[in-house]
DNA sequence: ATAAACTATGAAGTGAACTCTATGGCAAGC
DNA sequence: GCTTGCCATAGAGTTCACTTCATAGTTTAT
């Protein structure tokens, strides 16, 4: 599934796997259930979106327990959400500036001086 | 600008920032130029999006050395494009993934029987 | 039954992107 | 004129997320 052995043994090092998803057989060997490709799954998805190991970590303790956090928890994912959102908005931004710059190489390599204006009309809206 | 000296010098090290960005004045401090700043901009969005220093440095420096490379630039900036455009589809599955996790939740402090047979439905369905 | 290929462990190494330290020059305030 | 504070440099240190190494036990193939 795209991780190495050693990643997932890392992994199970940091606190990510305990021992619901990481059973050893007799001669010591690992099994891993059903659960921790669940939650590989889960790390896997959380973490390209840029959280880090220590937040999963924390995250998926509380999760798991079930304690006492679940408001806590539900803060938690309210906040992703905005995070998510946030973030998705940068993208766009992003798209829109590659845009801009993807027409302006094409129109340098079609009309070098068109471009030329271009370029100076924003660098003019750009000190905004 | 929320980047520190440190950083600054840093970037200027590893190749991002050039002569023109930074002068140096007669007590050899340096003097950082307008184009610096709408670089160090660039440079922040661009990493913020997850592009590494290394990859911005060599888009950055063809993109000023005004080379042979219109067309390869412009291919960046169309893999660019399509790199976000697959990630806010991601961003768009966790928001999914988080919404459920937040329904889970927020039904379990309200009834926990119910959170029970949703939890069940849906880890009978992501078995694909 | 012996070699090849897997598993285990703890610990050291890697690369990216900073971040800090040590040392020293210059400059302004009291 | 001396301290305080900013600037300079080279280089060491830090954090994160792996990745590799050294060593040893186990299983499988020939």
């Amino acid at each position: 599934m795209g991780l190495t052995i050693h990643t997932i043994r890392f992994y199970e090092k940091e606190g990510l796997l305990d021992d619901r998803h990481v059973r050893r057989e007799s001669n010591n060997y690992r099994n891993y259930s059903e659960e921790a490709i669940e939650r590989l799954k889960l790390i896997k998805k959380f973490q390209s979106i840029g959280c880090s190991l220590a937040e999963l970590k924390a995250v998926l303790q509380d999760y798991d327990t079930n304690a006492h956090t679940n408001l806590q928890i539900i803060d938690w994912i309210r906040g992703k959400k905005k995070e998510i959102e946030s973030k998705k908005e940068e993208y766009d931004q992003m798209l829109d500036t590659l845009n801009k710059m993807l027409e302006y190489k094409t129109l340098l390599m079609e009309d070098p001086q068109k471009a030329q204006e271009m370029l100076k009309a924003w660098h003019a809206g750009s000190s905004e």
